[in-house]
Formats: structure tokens, sequence, C-alpha cells
DNA sequence: CAACATTTGTTGAACATTCATTCAATATGG
DNA sequence: CCATATTGAATGAATGTTCAACAAATGTTG
């Protein structure tokens, strides 16, 4: 179902990080180019995130979930501020990435765009507890730094406005009767909500349940467009 | 609008944060009972939860925002991460009692019943700035800690199971069609969305567009029942 | 191609700082 | 005067950062 929606370079690094390094990245103490070294960093800082939350992600923790030594870090990243900022930079770039990729493979049809935005909201190579855990601890921290305020949130600003205009073509087209502005918010609302059960959920609530949900709820506010 | 929903023991408690230490909680130095005490130093927690966020927040902190000295929170509180855990399962608590008694005053229509639970997430001694932050603090630190997962979601199993006999009741009078287990997860994980939003959006989600959202959501869904 | 030099990446120990915890001394209320 | 609460300095552990030494790649020269 979702198989034409999965793109792109996330592959790469998520096989790096689930099966260790492959002979692709050169073993333990050799060198490596900066870029595949500073991926494998900021790969290493999202592990150490789902883990061990960010109040316990340590420098040394990095470094050893990368094979290296501890003062590596501050070689490639100025400062562990500095490779938190840039772990976070990373996964607003994936994220977003995704979506305009699925927003373009959808098609002209607003009813398919917006089902294929919803689709990619729970696409494996994004929606995944290693992921998503890392997301949640940077929102944790973002209000009291204003340094991750503007990255924090993987829907922004672009993001939003896609799903109003989406959401104002929909009501025209079928004759609704709500507010586009309120009901793209009560959706993009409910995406991230359902990302927050994803985690904390013990286990009720799966990647298809919530999945589910969306779908009843796109069902529900354009019955004529989904039914 | 909301008057009628709010309670109950968190007035005091939040006044008593917000303008320091009033008169009826004695001044520094001197004796309090235990109860008022730690109920100080709770709220100092949640204060410097909202502020620094939970990686930043300190015993030191805590004890300066209290006014008292450095020792007092391990003398209280055994531990600092005892000290975390009665805060989190204090605001557990008045959540769990917040929508309780919303439920109660609603009466015995469900289309009520479900009105008056939405209002309450939204209402002001809840869904304040602070003690948003600090539900977002422990939410980040709650995947890798065991202890805070069962607390950490304020919507816990048993708020759920309501959701799930409202919108089912609701879909059998107003002849509804979508799952009522979808919808009631929809609904609910919309809310703890709004939630998100009202903390890291930077001022474009205000708490009265946030309830427009989760109305509009009530109207597309239950039409025969809001509109 | 070999020998050397230079740049760049990497290591691990040392250092300084921050912070939770402990506890003996002191203050307070009953 | 006794039990309890409170203080604030001391302690020890954890951790981010620095840096001198080392290793590997790259460049240079004869």
């Amino acid at each position: 179902m979702l198989e034409t929606v999965t793109p792109m370079k996330t592959e790469a690094s998520d096989a790096l990080s689930e099966t260790a390094q492959k002979t692709e990245a050169e073993k333990r103490g050799r060198k490596a180019s900066k870029e595949v070294r500073q991926l494998q960093l900021i790969e290493a800082t999202i592990d150490s995130l789902a883990k061990r939350g960010y109040a316990e992600t340590t420098m040394a923790d990095v470094a050893d979930g990368a094979g290296l030594s501890r003062g590596i870090v501050n070689f490639h990243f100025e400062s562990k501020e500095k490779l938190l900022i840039a772990t976070l930079q990373h996964m607003y770039d994936e994220y977003s990435a995704h979506w305009r990729t699925a927003l373009q493979k959808a098609g002209d049809d607003p009813a398919r765009q917006l089902q294929y935005l919803v689709w990619a909201d729970f696409d494996r190579s994004i929606c995944n507890k290693r992921k998503l855990a890392a997301w949640l601890a940077f929102w944790g921290e973002a209000k009291s730094r204003p340094i991750y305020q503007a990255l924090s949130s993987s829907r922004d600003n672009h993001y939003q406005q896609v799903f109003i205009n989406l959401c104002t073509t929909l009501k025209q087209s079928g004759g609704y009767a709500y507010e586009p502005q309120a009901i793209a918010l009560a959706l993009s609302a409910m995406l991230e909500g359902l990302w927050l059960r994803l985690m904390m959920g013990t286990e009720d609530t799966t990647r298809e349940t919530a999945l589910q949900a969306a779908n009843a709820f796109l069902a529900a506010a354009f019955p004529k467009h989904y039914g």
C-alpha cells in the first residue's frame, strides 16, 4: 500500500545504523570521508537519544555507539550542542524531503495528494520507534532552547500551508461547511498526536491502527472524497 | 464558556507558584507542614521544567525557586528521581481529577459529555504554557524510563475507554458509519497534538484556535450532534 | 618509484566544571 | 528539652572539552 511512497537516502543511513557499520563504511580506526563520519556520528546520536533520552545522552555514549574514540566528536562537531543541532537538522531535512517527494508522487488530484501526505507520515523510513523517540527527545527541550524551536517541529509552516490549501480545495469541490484552517490544524495535530501515541503507548497503538485512525478522520471530514 | 468546568485544588497551587509564596505559606526559613513544603517543591520543579527543560533542571534550581536551601529536597524527597516522579504523579492526578469532574458536570447526554471533555482539555488550569512544557519535558524522557511510562501519558487507558464508549453511543444514535475505536483514537490523538502545537508554535496557535480545530473535528465527525 | 614531508584524522589521558548527595551543625516548634 | 526541620559546606562521581602524541592519507621531490 505504501511502497510507492517510500524514497530515498534514508535507506542507506538506516541500514548503516541497524547492522553496525558495513564494509561500505571503513572499519574502526581507519579513515573515512568527512561526510560519512559525520553521518555515522549523527546516527549514533539518534541511537543514543532513542535509547537513553536527551538528558542521558553523553558524548561518550555517542562515540561508543559509533565505535570511535572519545575525542572524535569534538573534532567533527565543535561541541555537544552543535552535534545535537546537526542531528536535529538532519532529521528535519529528511522529513521535509520525504513529504515533498510523497506530494510529488501523488500527481494533481488534491484528494490523492492529501492521502499520500498522510501515508507518508506513517512510512517505515520515517515512522519508527527509533526516530520518533529522537523527535520526542528534542521536542522536550525545544521550549527552553530557542535554537531548537525552529527545527523541532517537523511539520513546519510550509507543511501547514499545504494542508490548508488542500483543505480549501477539497471544501470547494465537496461543498463542505467547515473552516479550512481549523480542519487543517485538526488534521496535522492529529498526525502529530498519533506519533506521540506510537512511542508512548505500550503496544496498543501500532502503525496500522494509527493509520486507520487517520483514515477514519479523512473519511469523516471529507466523505465525498474518501468513502 | 468554560467557567463551570473548572475545578479545584489547582487554583491554589497555581497561584502559589505564580506570585511566589504568599502569606498562606510560611516565609523563608520558617517551618511549614510537610505537605505544604512538598507541594511547594513540586511547584518549583514544574517551574524549572518549564523554564529550563528536563535536562537542565537541577536540584539547586528547584531549591532556589522555592526559596529554600540546597539540601532540602533530599530531605523531603529522597532523591532527584523521586522528586521528579512525585511531580509527574501530581500532574497526572490533577489531570485525571479534572476530566472526571468535567465528565460529571456534563450530565447524562453523551454528546454533551464529549463536548465537556474536549473543553476540559483546554481549560486554563490545565492547559497553560507552564504545565504543558512540564508534560512535554516528561514525555521526552518517558521512553527511556519505564517508571515514567505509565504516568507520562495523561490520557490513560481509562480516559481512552471513555472516549471509545462515547463514540460508540454517538454512532448508534447518529447512524454514523465509522469504527468507534478508530475515531476515538483520532480524537484523543488530535487533542494531544493540539497540546503539542500550543507550546511549540511560536504564537500562531492559541488556545482559541486549538479549541476551534477540536470543535471542527467534532462537527465533521458527528454532524448530527454538533452542527 | 622510493623517500620524505605535510596535512588531516584519530586517540586517550588530563583537566575543569557541574551537580546530586551526605551530614554535622543549627534553628524551630511543641 | 526533645523531635523535627533546615542549612550550607564538603564530597565524590559524571561528563564536556582540550590537547599532545600518534597514525594514516596525500603531496612533493629526486
